[in-house]
DNA sequence: TATTAAGCGAGACGGTACGTCACGTCTTAGG
DNA sequence: CCTAAGACGTGACGTACCGTCTCGCTTAATA
């Protein structure tokens, strides 16, 4: 009468969800603000244009700005570094890899929309929290590797730099609105790796 | 400035504008940000809190994003460091002085609003604009004040490291959703001045 | 009646409905309606409320109108009268089965549910007038039995007085909204069967 | 500052209510109901036959349930019967003013939504009553006017021979779904002024 | 002193987006 | 072919907010 709750691992009963839906809201959200900006992305234009009903969107975001959070996470989701034996070297990934992210059409707006829908209230504040901390741990984690392999400062304030190394380039791009470019990523690299490195 | 008086100063006819209007209305969206979060902020809300009636904000700010921000620039406006003799020493005047500010109830909230409202539409971005550069322009500045007076090396590239110098704070506030610190305005001013340090 | 049977009795392949279903649904209905209103009588609280899956009330009753339909019919059906010899009696009984019917609970709501219904579309119309045509015609049956026996004037307006003997009970149920009563039926009896009496 | 409360006797401070609005949105839901069916009178629909904005609307009905009563009503009043000195005339005059009113397209979908709506909520049960009470006390005025008057007899059952005055062309309407004609007028009135004569 | 232009609070207005809910269909797994 | 479960598209609901307008009134500068 009630059916076998969960038969594999994940699914139970019924028609399951399509992921068809998940990548075409992202996808929708995206091109909206990129095209016209923040303005433009009302539910309603998300639904028409994914090609999706309001509905099947806030069963899987129940507001509008946690979806504006998944869309940005779907572009600008933390990314891992590799080990290469140099905290410079690092760096330099970390930065050129934001670079690209950020340098994309429609970023900029995406990024200050988070920034304003986690002003709106607690609870998208803490959702926008935990995805930030997911964005930031790729700087610490470099940071700490550096002090473990030995070629950054052990007394390196890890919070500081870690913030120095993140803010530029998001600073750029929401705060002048402008994109970040090559000269700013070079600036950080240079200002940052001398700061920390071991020895001096 | 936002507000459109009609007449430059000399009054013209009419009843006058009552200046408590203005004093009202920028204290009412900073309360209401402070105490609620930006989603309390409506134009309903701050007239009935501010005592004031609709018609009296829309004639001073066209849109809720001119109040808004109006009332970042009430809070966070630009300030100008008098001359020091020492760059060191006006770098941290400046970050000091933003500490205090960044570290005041509300303003991490209504920063984020402004930056959010910025993505909305291009006349908003405009404006937003306009405000930014007013703010970074202390940045700058100092360090050509700095560049003219030696203690700045001349290779400086000034719009980068300007933008290392303002994005710390800003981004602690609203992109790490936590107060900046005192460590943080140490460990820039130290990374920033002895890299631009003339002379090294 | 309403509902589609594939075959029409002898049955085919595949799995059988349970009846169990049908009974299930028109009791949920009816007991929704009787304790929350209309406005409760979604069909996905009365698939809960008789553990039953939408597609099976989907499969008997093509819409929700029919489903209110059926549920009136199977609480407010026609009767039909025995022949009594004696049109004063048979009216009697007639309006003391209705006054009885009418009386239970739930069933204004349910006979306004299928009114209101009724005005939606013309398909629905159509469905009602069906079902009204079988409510009333047991009205008209003894009419004319009485014209055929003798005790009713053979020149009574047969639709019209069916027309005054139907609906007092019903407007003073759905009309008046408040439940019909013995001496609502004894007025009735009273004036109708004085007024059509042969030979007076 | 705050301004003298109430002027004259009814208006207080700010823009008054457009009456332009009331008599639209009422003439859009008649307009609708007649030419589509009840399912085409959503508030949508009829804001914008209206000319009118959905909160225009809303500020005036709290739901649709009471727009429907309030459009009924607009049609389907109660009317003031003057004294003609005989009961019969009175009720004569009473029935064909209805059967004008009932005649008019629209009216039949119109009273059936309003019937149906009542069973919705409990809210909506209690302000269609008060309607049908403002209806249904014409006739009770009739009555009891020929009570005082000496030509009705004066131990009728006024409540159940109004409801039986007040049903049949109701009935014909909604429960029938065809429209009420003179004989069946013609059949109320001999039936019912013979039986409440007086002395007879 | 009277006029006039613009300010003021109050609140209704048109428009638009929100997030929810219901209908009726479809897709899965199982009986 | 039936069943339960539940996601799906469609579309209406009632609410909230924005920015404008219409009232009646008040406040000065001007005629």
């Amino acid at each position: 009468m009630v059916g076998k709750r969960v038969r594999d691992e994940g699914r139970g009963p019924g028609r399951p969800r399509e992921e068809r839906v998940d990548r075409a809201v992202l996808d929708a959200v995206v091109a909206l603000v990129t095209e016209s900006g923040l303005a433009a992305v009302t539910m309603d234009a998300v639904a028409v244009r994914a090609g999706v009903s309001k509905p099947a969107i806030y069963r899987r975001w129940p507001t509008k700005q946690d979806l504006l959070i998944a869309a940005a996470e779907s572009r600008v989701g933390p990314l891992s570094v590799p080990d290469l034996g140099d905290f410079r070297a690092e760096l330099r990934v970390v930065l050129e890899s934001r670079l690209e992210v950020y340098r994309a059409p429609g970023v900029d707006r995406l990024m200050a929309g988070v920034i304003g829908a986690a002003a709106e209230a607690d609870a998208v504040r803490s959702a926008y929290g935990a995805y930030s901390a997911r964005v930031m741990s790729e700087t610490r984690n470099i940071l700490e590797r550096g002090i473990a392999r030995g070629d950054v400062r052990p007394d390196t304030d890890v919070r500081a730099v870690a913030t120095m190394v993140a803010a530029p380039l998001v600073f750029r791009l929401v705060g002048e609105m402008e994109p970040p470019d090559q000269r700013l990523v070079d600036t950080v690299v240079d200002l940052v790796s001398r700061a920390v490195a071991a020895r001096g």
